[in-house]
DNA sequence: TGCGTTTTAATTCGGTCGTTCTAAAATGCA
DNA sequence: TGCATTTTAGAACGACCGAATTAAAACGCA
């Protein structure tokens, strides 16, 4: 019928992650990704909407490719290990980037205002999901053995979760391998098998 | 020699604290900053310099009257006791306030953009001034048999760390009380002092 | 081949951005 | 009281913002 697309959607998405990756909502302008895209503005509302629109976009892109991909990756694993090199990949990537982005989707969760609740949700629906994976592997664990029972599941998910996102704030503003490792290595501990904790 | 300033400097900072808190860096706008303060540009130039100083003194007031101030008060308590009031405050504080704006010292720490080592390296400071308060505490509750002694201070001191970091996020996307608490409760439990932990 | 449709490309729009400028008003000291 | 100095108030600046517009180019299908 019609003319078709020029630009590979994927790629187009990948540059657009980039930019907002790292310089955030409000600081990426239309014109920086008409330039790191290579398309036009035109093009740009043609296909994705407004700017808003096409951060969501970006954002669903990162977290289907980055988060969804580790966390697939993690799921054919025993569960401590899973969740063992869930975050050594994590503070890996973290220490490999030398740009000190951290997690495209923890920079979202703050640089969006709170007044913005559909945003806000989708976050955590996100967040959510990170958490479920937390809480089966946990679970897992628990039920063969693997993990320390003398934790709720439910809280060594939250835990996990909230150990996952500072890690991801510290590694942007100090990414030493020290501190990452630091930072999680009681974490997994407090998940060893044979450990009793705060009874008292 | 000359006329006197109008306005009261720590009022003044309070609202731009306000501004910046709530709504990040670069979504705040001098002409926001000139209502909320009630000054005008003239004079917010004339006081602090450019929006980039501005901040910076905003973010300094923010830290000084909030984060020092809980140091302060947790400084007088037993070392296990401390910090769990320094968490207990901190979850409080983020369930209370009603426009989820998590905590200035972490957001400025993502909606600054990476390519600024000035910023960061400000940043920095202030988290490794509450990182030396939890190595202290945990240091002094280890040597008084309060605190499990089968972890390291550091990493202790540095996972810490990342769970303040982590709640703080969390808090802006998903402020429920059980999943605050949940993430802070196995940290504390890894206190304790007769937990034994990670070994085999 | 030619029509209908869509994507391109480049310009343009009103609005807002951070910042500066011009005066007028307000002080302390002579 | 008048002078030097600083803060006020508000308009003004050029630059850039997100978004819309216009017209030409590129197809699929008849």
């Amino acid at each position: 019928m019609a003319r078709p697309r020029e630009f590979d959607e994927d790629a187009v998405l990948d540059a657009a992650v980039r930019c907002f990756w790292s310089r955030g909502y409000e600081a990426t302008s239309i014109r920086d990704l008409i330039e790191q895209t290579g398309l036009t503005g035109a093009s740009i509302y043609n296909a994705f909407g407004d700017k808003r629109a096409f951060y969501q976009r970006a954002l669903d892109h990162y977290v289907k490719s980055s988060i969804g991909e580790r966390i697939r990756r993690c799921e054919a694993m025993e569960p401590r290990e899973a969740i063992e090199a869930f975050f050594a990949e994590v503070v890996k990537r973290s220490l490999d980037d030398p740009h000190h982005m951290g997690c495209m989707l923890v920079n979202a969760a703050l640089d969006v205002t709170p007044e913005d609740p559909e945003f806000q949700g989708l976050v955590a629906t996100v967040l959510s999901r990170i958490e479920e994976f937390f809480l089966c592997r946990v679970r897992e664990g628990q039920a063969n053995g693997s993990i320390n029972r003398s934790q709720a599941a439910e809280e060594l998910a939250q835990h996990l979760l909230g150990i996952l996102m500072g890690v991801r704030v510290l590694a942007r503003v100090r990414p030493d391998r020290a501190l990452l490792e630091g930072a999680v290595k009681p974490a997994l501990a407090l998940l060893a098998a044979d450990a009793t904790v705060g009874v008292a």
